[in-house]
DNA sequence: ATCGTTGCAAACGTTTTGCATAAGG
DNA sequence: CCTTATGCAAAACGTTTGCAACGAT
């Protein structure tokens, strides 16, 4: 779940294609831009504004980026290409895109946990299907909702008290 | 994509069966409720919220039932299984559960539009994935963005002149 | 009579905006 | 120097909540 390259080349970072991008529209190369880059690429988890806020660095007291610039540069990262987003729970939840392969994702409605899988199956048959249906594909977004792995034991054994 | 009852039997109306469920949970029925699932069931689209305010009767220049009893009626209609929900643009969309075979959706980036599609293959391969990865389905939701054959068409005649 | 329901107004959490200042090209 | 980017504070957005009045059982 945390490869990356795989199944793509990458022949730059995400922050040299990043600048590029800016060159192509005509944007300015900034410390914050640059800045929440390598935090995005740091580490590869799915995130929320607020949780990427949460472990930006401080100078002072102060984050190193003000909120409305985290919110702004996410859409710019996902207009470059960058992330992903996608909403959750009336939030917008970002993965990486850049560099990482097509995946989709269980949401276990236990425990709330997002984990990818892979199946190029699954994108076959969505091509397939656009086809029949003379959509041209760009994209797709699959949520299979249930419950875990984990949760299923952890439930069985104290045998069952759940609602949701 | 308009037909109903289809593969699902059906042996009571959505009225009925909410009454049945606010039974079992020692709710009360009420005008308003009576009233939405009228509404609700009235139309087979997708609509959120506001699209459903905005379609209510009015008593004088007021809506016959409040806003937030219309989210608080909502969150009830999905809990009783008869609307399921998911998320488009920072809003919760609605649409048929009760009585309708599942399906799926493909989204127009040009005219925003969402089309349902079913596949009885790709729910086989859904519960053939989840079966590999110990997930117990619960349900899911794919959204298939791209173009749409009308879209298609209309922008192929003006030679592209699209971005996003 | 009880207790769930409603409508109102106000709060909520997330995201966006206007604007003055700062800073990249 | 010109224009884009930033941070602040405030607004906007969809949705939820507290509460008093209302109405179903």
């Amino acid at each position: 779940m945390a490869e990356q390259l795989d199944n793509v080349e990458v022949s730059q970072s995400p922050l040299e294609r990043f600048e590029e991008y800016l060159l192509s529209r005509g944007l300015r190369k900034t410390e914050q831009r640059r800045f929440l880059v390598e935090q995005v690429f740091s580490q590869h988890e799915h995130f929320d504004a607020d949780q990427l806020i949460d472990r930006l660095p401080r100078k002072g007291s102060e984050s190193y980026v003000s909120r409305p610039t985290v919110y702004r540069t996410l859409k710019e990262f996902v207009d470059a290409g960058l992330l992903r987003s996608f909403e959750l729970n009336g939030r917008s939840v970002y993965e990486h895109d850049y560099g990482y392969p097509e995946h989709d994702h269980f949401y276990c409605v236990k425990c709330h946990e997002l984990t990818e899988f892979q199946s190029e199956a699954l994108v076959q048959m969505r091509d397939e299907i656009a086809r029949n249906h003379r959509f041209r594909v760009r994209s797709h977004r699959l949520i299979i909702q249930g419950v875990c792995h984990d949760c299923s034991n952890r439930r069985n054994q104290r045998r069952q008290q759940d609602r949701v």
